[in-house]
DNA sequence: TTTAGTGCAAAGGCTTTGCACACCG
DNA sequence: CGGTGTGCAAAGCCTTTGCACTAAA
């Protein structure tokens, strides 16, 4: 279950169950249910709506520290600006529009003997991969005028 | 050729030939040449070497240009960091080093049917993609202490 | 001579950091 | 109470922008 994975990964990181990090957690299961992407700043804005006076730095340091964990996924764009994603466990890449920024999961891979391969040819240790598919989405296809919305 | 290409995406995207767009040229046929990868600020300060007052904003320029034109490309690190690299010419992906960020280019792919299948699946119009490979190279294996050398 | 392109410095985003204070345990 | 985590503001990066000036044609 998520929920008690980010409780989780709040407990071994630090001493103590705070009011911003319990709004945090909150946010995040909702998000983690409607599987939304989300900048830094989408959360900061939500997480403003409930507590005021909540700081965009314990925001970053939260996030930071849940990216670390493997409990979020981060989503880079071609212009650099990126987003953030909780992680649904299974392993898959993402479709990202390039005129919305809308993004999609899709559940393709590389064939296995691929990274074997990749590990002799290059003598690299291979650690990771992720594949980006860029394209525009049936809505920005149709009203081309559209930025940004999700 | 690659100094010919750069040459005329200069030549179309503007009017005149200066002495900065020389050098720029001159400088990205020789990251050609060894197929280095470079950040903005590395091209600005091997420039800066032979042309003390040439601009920062200068080079940024430049490089959004090619990079537009497709004669660069840009490959993001986790970090957020990124770095280019002069194009091939050749369809390939990247590996990079999480230690040193060294660039290596692969020549693996995914097989043509996903794109169609993910087209399909997902009402995209898929425009492109990017796959990238993480892992520790050879040298960052045998001496972990090493850090951002190219 | 004309004006595109440049250099410089200031301004912009986003992110991190330093520090006094709040508040959890 | 003691000290971790917070809020706030300042500082840091990287990148873009505005503008007067340089130099290409």
């Amino acid at each position: 279950m998520i929920a008690d994975q980010i409780r989780a990964a709040f407990q071994e990181s630090s001493q103590r169950t705070t009011r911003p990090r319990r709004l945090i957690e909150e946010r995040l299961i909702e998000l983690a249910d409607s599987g939304a992407d989300f900048t830094i700043d989408d959360l900061w804005q939500d997480l403003r709506q409930v507590e005021a006076r909540l700081g965009r730095a314990t925001v970053y340091r939260a996030v930071e520290m849940l990216f670390g964990a493997g409990l979020l996924e981060r989503i880079e764009f071609a212009d650099s600006t990126h987003h953030y994603r909780v992680c649904g466990g299974t392993h898959h890449h993402h479709l990202t529009c390039t005129q919305c920024h809308r993004v999609v999961e899709v559940d393709i891979c590389l064939p296995i003997d691929q990274f074997t391969s990749i590990g002799k040819q290059t003598d690299f240790a291979i650690e990771g991969h992720s594949i980006t598919f860029f394209g525009r989405c049936p809505a920005c296809r149709t009203h081309p005028q559209h930025h940004h919305y999700h």
